[in-house]
DNA sequence: CTAAACCTTGCCATAAGGTTAAGGTCAAAT
DNA sequence: ATTTGACCTTAACCTTATGGCAAGGTTTAG
């Protein structure tokens, strides 16, 4: 139960990199961890939690400032579940435009494309449309 | 025809900020533009063309490093089309790439919040998720 | 003549790390 | 006991493509 992982072994189970965990604590997203006496790291079952719900929301795409609000309102009992609700609909939003400004960017870059022989001729029309359209 | 402009009427036609202007000289993107006796650079209309270049391939997407390439092929009148057309499809796999990972957080996510009331009380599926499964 | 609106360079900041350097520590093998 | 190799430490710089600010010079309009 009480088993400790230096900041290597805390990576590996996380999926982060030492360095990542490295950087959280310093810039505040997780609290400073206990360290031995020749000053490594020792992570316990608590913090190694809190470091995969990072990794976790990481991969969907929450930044760090947003994941220090989840982090937070994780560890308030008290909390409306209406704030998370809405940090997660907001983060949706950012990713459907996201989605749409490449998708914009996809189909005008496939015309191009296509106006192009992509032989050995000089001859291009992704290089003559960047020259003279209004894209 | 011979107009020439001043960084900040440069910008305002190819629609780039002085300072992008100022980073594309720097980084080699640009040639250094002459100057007025007084330090101002000024552009004419060739220049000119190649702002707004420039500014029509970073609403595609291209990366300052490829549109240094389409510059180059752009100005070399022996190029080969099928390089030009090889950027722009490889920069379309990182496009599409991209969309599906998006897609793939967008699916999870809108499952996420499904599970999530988002009124006053603490209860939040996103939380309990994000803290257990393997997403 | 002066004030606003330009322009100049240079440095710092962003997000989210990767990489490298220079050095301390620990455990196992010799 | 010592050495080797894997691990840890901090610090500092690199990335991408800008934004922002400071401190100062220039030009233009009133």
């Amino acid at each position: 139960m009480g088993t400790l992982l230096t900041i290597g072994e805390a990576a590996k189970v996380s999926g982060l990199t030492a360095k990542m965990i490295r950087n959280y604590e310093q810039s505040g997203l997780i609290r400073k961890s206990p360290r031995t006496e020749s000053g490594y790291r020792l992570y316990n079952s608590e913090q190694l939690n809190q470091l995969m719900f990072i990794k976790r929301a990481r991969n969907l795409g929450f930044s760090l400032s947003d994941i220090q609000s989840l982090l937070s309102l994780w560890q308030n009992p008290e909390r409306e579940s209406r704030l998370v609700k809405q940090l997660a609909q907001s983060h949706l939003e950012q990713i459907s435009t996201k989605i749409a400004e490449l998708e914009q960017m996809q189909q005008v870059l496939i015309k191009l494309a296509d106006s192009c022989k992509g032989d050995t001729s000089p001859q291009c029309g992704i290089l003559e449309q960047l020259a003279q359209s209004s894209i």
